[in-house]
RNA sequence: CGCGGGGUAGAGCAGUGGCAGCUCGUCAGGCUCAUAACCUGAAGGUCGUUGGUUCGAAUCCAACCCCCGCAACCA
């Protein structure tokens, strides 16, 4: 039986479909919150981990981004080197990627040498396409230091309601938009000096040439979230224009202009980097062939056709899924696209853009000034890893902001995931336990009941297919209901209480639970790894959950008679005190 | 008229022309294998407002009211 083929969509993924899982690139300052989990890190991993157990070929690539004005702002307030900020901040990231059981094919950063020479020859390839102009604009300079200032690296005086400390784009106390040029006695928010504007010459991309082009791709997406297309087609809409792409900055990746036409030519391009959207983006290709490289043998082989890049890359059959918040999706459904087409038409574009919005914290948006975060690292000290990932899954914002409420927290793990989930297995396997009299072997061998086996098969099919849609949420509620059907099974047989007339009646009872529950551990394993590794040592596996590709784990499976179960047996989630959480986080 | 999203049961959401649904909570009953967990049943909604189209509207159209996001560090 296949249910491979999803006839409402035009998502049709096979058993060998090569899975690409691009995750937006976190900028490495440091301050990664619940609220980034929740906007792409838990969907990419969730939706990565089932396409393995599939035994597709999954790539999921993501990294640090090391350049751009966050990084140079951090640099600046901490008093060191943009440099040290990537050394301090980029194994913090490795550091909780591993926490949260968050399993990469590579996460890398966008300082490796490999990424610089990509994203130079991606430049010099659209460049040579004619996708690239030179133009000339004014720019905020400061002739003490020397150089170029960001926007926001400059404040002066409002010219709407005279406020002196006011951004350069906006003042923060009338939220005047001010207009370039307009704000007064400019000066850089570092030293005080004051600044002018002077011109820069710098380089854009030619979106505008794409025009038509990305009219045709996003043309059949209607698979896409309705809203994500709505935004995207309101972009095209409006039409494109040029963007710059570099920046009169000292800190990011160098201009190969000597590469370049003489045309394209510019001087003191040495003083200039690569704007940082520009490269990060190219990060998913760069890595991906970091990664093939990884596992190149000593003659520079692949000892897998699926370990080389171009298998994703070059490759029509292979889909292409991106993770990331709404702030990206421009990035991400426009310019990528675009520079993709402009610098190479055979490689694969966007299949997917699983874009999530914002996760705000009991009604509040995160801000780190206002004290308004929290961390995963503290939620899986206090609360466990499977609580975060259950709570994160059943709440992700797919289609409009959601929020992290406490009270819902200890709802969600104490109603949900001990009271139905944790609860089947326990109940189940503590009377398995209690009676070795109904071991499967002392009678005859049943087969699992027809309802048990078409309701664990039509789950696979439907948690498959929600997945493959990004209904991460729907997933989750629909893989709770063959919980909560293994509770109603286990209560209509009552084996507790048959098994004082009929030891076999009670054993198959319990047989078909234990079906039940090891056909569990598979589907929630995407989303509670580390809960489904604990459960498969008490079902006495020996070896942990490990997907292979081009051998297809998604599929039900009858409990193996022979199987014995582990000697301890204990409830695998804890019930909260909701009191004393909600003291403990004074809401 | 910057762009976009939303207003459906106490809470969170699904439902895009055909008998208002899901999860949680609440109440009543049952069960006692299980972490006071599990099972059954019930109550609870004039679908933001007003008008229109239609045999029929939560759903389509028009106007209006109210929330929120992006354009500012931030997924």
């Amino acid at each position: 039986m296949s249910y491979d083929n999803n006839p409402e969509t035009q998502i049709n993924l096979s058993d060998n479909t090569p899975i690409l899982v691009a995750v937006a690139w976190p900028y490495v300052n440091g301050d990664i919150h619940v609220g980034h989990i929740a906007g792409c890190f838990l969907s990419a991993d969730i939706f990565a981990r089932y396409n393995r157990l599939k035994g597709r070929p999954v790539l999921m690539v993501s990294g640090s981004d090391c350049h751009g004005t966050p990084i140079t702002v951090a640099a600046d307030k901490e008093k060191v080197t943009p440099q040290e900020i990537v050394d301090k901040y980029h194994p913090k990231v490795l550091n909780l990627i591993k926490t949260l059981e968050i399993e990469y094919e590579l996460y890398t950063k966008t300082t490796t040498e490999n990424h610089y020479k990509i994203t130079q020859d991606l430049f010099v390839a659209l460049a040579k396409n004619g996708y690239i102009s030179k133009k000339v604009t004014p720019q905020y300079y400061s002739e003490k230091d020397n150089k170029f200032l960001p926007d926001r690296y400059v404040e002066g005086t409002c010219p709407f309601c005279g406020f002196e400390d006011s951004r350069s784009d906006q003042c923060d106390k009338c939220s005047s938009v001010i207009e370039e040029g307009k704000l007064i006695k400019p000066r850089s928010k570092n030293t005080g000096s004051p600044v002018e504007f002077k011109d820069t010459e710098h380089y854009f991309l030619d979106l505008d040439k794409f025009q038509l082009e990305l009219e045709n791709f996003v043309e059949n997406k209607s698979y896409w979230r309705e809203w994500v297309l709505a935004e995207t087609k309101g972009w095209l809409k409006r039409g494109l224009y040029e963007r710059s792409i570099t920046r009169d900055l000292d800190w990011g990746i160098p201009i190969p202009t000597d590469r370049l036409p003489d045309e394209l030519k510019l001087d003191g391009a040495e003083n200039k980097r690569f704007y940082v959207w520009f490269d990060a983006v190219i990060g998913y290709l760069s890595a991906s062939v970091e990664w093939s490289d990884m596992h190149k043998d000593n003659d520079g082989n692949l000892p897998k056709p699926w370990l080389d890049w171009k298998h994703y890359w070059y490759n029509e059959d292979a889909r292409h899924y991106y993770f990331m918040g709404k702030d990206n999706l421009f990035f991400h459904t426009i310019s990528w696209p675009a520079m993709l087409i402009g610098s190479d038409k055979n490689k694969q574009l966007p299949f997917y853009p699983a874009i999530n919005n914002f996760l705000n914290l009991e009604g509040d948006k995160f801000s780190k000034s206002r004290g308004v975060v929290l961390y995963p690292e503290y939620v899986v000290e206090n609360y466990g890893i499977d609580s975060l990932r259950y709570y994160l899954a059943k709440v992700m914002p797919e289609n409009q902001d959601a929020d992290w409420i406490w009270k819902d927290f200890v709802a969600a793990n104490n109603n949900e995931l001990v009271a139905n989930f944790g609860n089947f297995v326990f109940r189940v396997l503590s009377f398995y336990k209690a009676h070795p009299e109904l071991d499967p072997t002392k009678h005859i061998l049943f087969a699992v009941d027809n309802t048990v086996q078409q309701e664990i098969k039509e789950t696979f099919y439907e948690v498959g297919r929600l997945i493959e849609e990004c209904k991460l949420a729907e997933a989750l509620q629909r893989i709770m209901k063959l919980s909560s059907f293994g509770n109603k099974y286990f209560n209509d047989n009552e084996p507790w209480k048959v098994i004082k007339t009929s030891e076999m009646a009670a054993s198959e009872a319990i047989y078909n639970c234990l079906t039940i529950i090891d056909n569990l551990r598979i589907l929630l394993h995407p989303i509670l790894p580390s809960a489904m590794n604990k459960l498969t040592r008490m079902l006495d596996y020996t070896d942990l959950i490990v997907p292979e590709v081009e051998i297809n784990k998604w599929e039900y499976k009858p409990w193996n008679h022979e199987q014995k179960i582990e000697e301890f047996i204990e409830p695998l989630f804890k019930k909260f005190d909701e009191k004393e959480v909600l003291e403990k986080e004074k809401k």
